[in-house]
RNA sequence: GCGGGUAUGGCGAAAUUGGUAGACGCGCCAGACUUAGGAUCUGGAGCCGUGAGGCAUGGGGGUUCGAGUCCCUCUAUCCGCACCA
């Protein structure tokens, strides 16, 4: 029988379907294991080559753990809300809705190609009203919600409102918006309204206007993990800062928890540290100044109190709400100038121009409260507004920024810090003793923090205080493809919640996807839908792209479940994911989001751990190589000019390249790459534009149309990420065709370590076709089955069992590129003994299996098994096989090898160093002189030391 | 600027605990079978040297009988964060 793998494939794909033999059951006695690969958003291009890489590393593992004996959930779904859909649908018109069903299905064929054992029963769509009825319905718990600190645990909202009702807002210890102090009695006196606005303060969900990353170019605001550069992380459009009123997540209720918890997971530590930045904890204090002239007090967040001697001016954000109240007449003017030269400068700017001092005066002072010095109240951008109070004393003899502030604007610089006895340390280094501040004198800098954050709280003008980076989470956007959120306001405009069996509230059709110029959503041009016929209005914004994916994991346990997210029963026996696999980039947006939803969940009693991953892994990305093509950049003669590479010189200015698709390109991949005659007609008639250009190479310069079939033009190979730009995509369907699935799989765990990112390296691919051939020709001599039913020799059984000892080990510690060529190992080795012995055959086939599926499994049948080899068990390494009589020890003196002599194994070190001391080679070295030391090493090496 | 990672043949890489560096694969070279080879099989090869031997894991230093692996330092490169008070 000749190897066919298109025909196995299409053969065990039907099969597999058809006994279902992937789906998996909750109610399993078998212990259970969650591995789950971070589900893909489907987008119009479908999957390329890069994508599949943890999924195959995942599929591997969750096979290996199934053939273990393991209840494995593998299942995956499709991120289908989001931008890309809605960007398509206004350029073509096409409803997303359908665009993404389309897109589904063809990642869905496009992932079942590569032999992938999930569970697709348990498929999820976030744009399914089955899925997003309990996003909605999760949202409607967070608002319903508050933080309360003192037990680290969110509460329901109306036990917050009992509270109120008997003692106000003074001993709440909750997370909460700045609200101003409040007792039971004014709780009453407010009206309902009223009562609303401060419960918001407080809700896990709520609603604020704020400054807002505002894309005008996509019509929406953006989180700030959606924006890179100051331009939005898709589309690349400016992003600027912008007032409005928006739902938020009260993710930093979580800050203490979720960076706390970090210790409990099993991340890589650059991932850890990365969340943990995010996070940002800081321990400082507040400090509150008197304002001359002013009854208002100026609130700042500093980490080094201990510094406030040398504090010689204070500085505000541009939008701090105290700006106007305190500006002088003046100064008015000049304050008036910079805002507004603020408020032009878009994110972008800000950001590129970081190193620029800039600054203008309030007029105001305020007073040191420890000597009443007065202290000029400046601002400036470098303050920002979200980060503590948006307010700062500026010390600029110990903080470089206010350092340079003050060189810039000529103000006084008080040195309060004698570092003298730390010669290497910073300017930012909490080392030295204090000087010129009076009572801290002579004390060193942590003594001083302490003795002086005990001061501020004795004075009552300040206390010790926790601070994070991390911002509440926008949650509002508005476009249209998106979850609705379940909100309605009554004629107050205080918002309601839907009911549970309102849900889900589904996403009316639409036909005009644009966004409006004025910041309203899509959603609101449908006026039948926004306006409720008892004057009740809907919430016409709609949830971000990552609401869905916050919680998608959980839902895999229990997909189809109308009455509650999951059941209590899957959750408990599903818990949490034990394997995450997934690329790095999701490390501060998805992950956080969804560790704290899981823990918000946890807190409310729905799910049974802290935290919702195990264990993470991170696949690196694959790279294409892109080949372009050097044209000048001034048109000589009215024409373009193309050249080939090697008449270019490399970092030359004067030349452009262009990209060529690497299907025109002949030994792509090479350092030789080329176009020939034939490639260039296609290239031109790619590029109509350039159909006059001339071609220059080694043969001379001509016409595309006269181009001599001798000559080649050479194109540079560049490694680039793959892209439709670039013309350097590689479909995974076609290298399924050409090469078979088992081939494709093999081959990207061949590609090197799972977390490093590598080009794609589409020539080495066939070393590993060379190894499935010689698999299935290790069972079929000419066509003909032959296996043997003798048993095994000592020989055949000893490479077996090393290499399931080998391959498990490497397995569970994710080192599938060594597995594969663990396998090549032995099939060289068995090949080598001519070995098609049964014995050998069956276990090699089970430990091939979660590797390559589709030919195990047929040589699996050939072998005379029923079932699939996936339901079989994995082989074992069995430990009289890993035994060896003798063991080869490399004899080194002082360290370098001289020779190599075989011991028996059982041998201890003293026989072991008498018989060393007898060897010819040994003797002839030493040359009579005794050794000073003989260092055996069992199982490694022997060492003299002379 | 701050934080983290990486550096091994022509290429992708391996070396599990400090113990024979370069397994396995690509490419290359030689040979066999072939009308043919972009098929298959066999063999070769880190570098220098005819050879014995010497030199080799980005550079320099250190610890050790012994270092790709541990420590210090420099360089290159990739990733993340970036006015966070």
């Amino acid at each position: 029988m000749e190897f066919n793998s298109a025909a196995i494939e299409q053969k065990w794909k039907e099969s597999w379907e058809k006994h279902q033999i992937y789906k998996i059951s909750n109610s399993s006695v078998r212990p259970k294991y969650y591995i789950l690969d971070m589900f893909p958003y489907p987008s119009g291009a479908g999957l390329h080559v890069g994508h599949p890489l943890g999924y195959i590393a995942s599929d591997i593992y969750a096979r290996y753990k199934r053939m273990q004996g393991y209840e494995v959930l593998h299942p995956m779904g499709f991120d289908s809300f989001g931008l890309p859909a809605e960007q398509y649908a206004i350029q073509t018109g096409i409803h997303p809705g359908l665009s993404t069903n389309d897109n589904i299905k063809r990642y869905r064929q496009q992932l079942d190609n590569i032999g992938f054992s999930f569970d697709w029963s348990r498929q999820v769509s976030t744009s399914d009203p089955e899925f997003y009825k309990w996003t909605q319905w999760i949202f409607i718990q967070l608002f319903d919600n508050w933080y309360d600190l003192s037990k680290a645990k969110a509460r329901p909202i109306h036990e917050l409102e009992t509270l109120f009702e008997s003692e106000g807002n003074l001993k709440v210890n909750a997370a909460h918006s700045p609200i101003d102090p409040m007792d039971a009695s004014t709780w009453k006196s407010f009206s309902k309204k009223e009562q609303s606005d401060v419960l918001m303060n407080y809700r896990l969900a709520y609603r604020k206007e704020a400054f807002v990353n505002w894309c005008e170019a996509l019509g929406t605001v953006l989180a700030n993990d959606e924006i890179k550069d100051g331009v939005s992380e898709r589309g690349g459009h400016p992003v600027e800062r912008k007032p409005m009123t928006q739902w938020f997540l009260r993710i930093t209720a979580y800050a203490e928890r979720l960076l706390n918890d970090l210790k409990d997971v099993d991340f890589s530590d650059s991932m850890k540290i990365m969340q943990s930045n995010w996070i940002g904890k800081s321990i400082g204090a507040q400090m509150f100044f008197k304002i001359d002239g002013h009854d208002s007090h100026l609130e700042i967040y500093t980490t080094r109190a201990d510094t406030i001697f040398g504090a010689t001016f204070m500085v505000l954000a541009p939008e701090h709400d105290l700006v106007a109240k305190i500006t002088t007449p003046d100064q008015k003017h000049t304050i008036d100038d910079y805002l507004r030269f603020v408020g032009a400068r878009s994110e972008r700017d800000r950001m590129a121009e970081v190193k620029e001092v800039s600054g203008a005066f309030t007029g105001a002072y305020a007073i040191n409260p420890f000597n009443d010095t007065k202290i000029p109240i400046w601002i400036a951008e470098y303050v920002l507004k979200d980060y503590g109070t948006g307010a700062i004393m500026a010390v600029p003899a110990d903080d470089a920024r206010d350092h340079a502030f003050a060189l810039k604007f000529n103000l006084p610089i008080i040195e309060i810090i004698d570092k003298s006895m730390y010669p290497g340390a910073t300017i930012e280094d909490k080392l030295g003793k204090m000087i010129n501040s009076e009572f801290l004198n002579g004390m060193e800098v942590i003594e001083a923090i302490d003795h002086i954050n005990g001061r501020l709280e004795q004075m009552k003008i300040g206390k010790k205080q926790l601070n994070y980076k991390m911002r509440d989470a926008n949650y509002s956007r508005q476009r249209y493809w998106g979850e609705p959120f379940p909100i309605v306001y009554d004629l107050d405009g205080i918002p309601h919640t839907l009911n549970q069996h309102e849900l889900p509230l589904l996403l009316p059709d639409l036909d005009d996807f644009k966004p409006t110029a004025n910041g309203k959503a899509p959603l609101s041009k449908l006026t039948d839908w926004v306006h409720l016929p008892n004057g009740f209005t809907r919430e016409t914004d709609t949830m971000p792209g990552f609401a869905g994916s916050s919680w998608y994991f959980l839902r895999y346990m229990d997909p189809h479940n109308d009455h509650t997210f999951a059941s209590k029963a899957a959750l408990d026996y599903w818990q949490d994911v034990d394997l995450y696999v997934g690329g790095t980039e999701h490390a501060v947006g998805h992950l956080l989001y969804s560790r704290f939803w899981h823990k918000f969940l946890f807190d409310l009693g729905y799910t049974v751990t802290k935290e919702p991953y195990k264990r993470l892994l991170n696949q690196g990305k694959i790279q294409g190589i892109s080949e372009m093509i050097y044209v000048k950049k001034e048109k000589e003669a009215g024409r373009h000019i193309f050249f080939s590479k090697e008449l270019v010189e490399a970092d030359s200015k004067d030349y452009i390249t262009l990209p060529v698709p690497i299907d025109y390109v002949k030994d792509y991949g090479s350092m030789k790459s080329y176009l020939d005659a034939d490639g260039l007609k296609k290239y031109i008639l790619f590029l109509p534009d350039y159909k006059d250009a001339l071609f220059r190479c080694e043969a001379g310069e001509f016409l595309a149309s006269d181009f001599p079939l001798h000559g080649k033009i050479y194109t540079l190979g560049e490694l680039a990420k793959m892209s439709k730009s670039l013309y350097n995509v590689i479909n995974p369907d076609a290298v399924v065709a050409e090469y078979g699935a088992d081939c494709f799989r093999l081959f990207e765990m061949f590609l090197g370590p799972l977390e490093q990112s590598k080009p794609w390296d589409t020539r080495s691919i066939d070393g590993v076709g060379k190894f499935i051939r010689r698999l299935w020709a290790t069972f079929f001599i000419n066509g003909l089955l032959e296996i043997s039913d003798e048993p095994a020799s000592p020989e055949e059984l000893k490479i077996l069992h090393k290499g399931i000892k080998r391959i498990t080990d490497d397995i569970e510690r994710f080192s599938f590129n060594t597995c594969v060529s663990q396998f090549m190992i032995i099939l060289n080795e068995l090949k080598s003994l001519n070995c098609n012995k049964r014995v050998i055959l069956d276990p090699l086939v089970r430990l091939i299996a979660p590797f390559a599926p589709f030919i195990a499994e047929e040589l699996w049948q050939h072998l005379g098994h029923l079932g699939s080899v996936h339901l079989a068990t994995y082989p074992k390494a069995e430990d009289q096989y890993l035994l060896e009589s003798t063991i080869t020890y490399p004899i080194c003196v002082n360290g370098k090898k001289r020779g190599t002599s075989d011991y028996p194994a059982d041998a201890d070190s003293k026989a072991l160093e008498a018989m060393t001391m007898q060897l010819d080679f040994v003797q002839k070295w030493l040359e009579g002189t005794p050794p000073k030391k003989v260092i055996v090493v069992i199982g490694k090496m022997i060492n003299i030391v002379v």
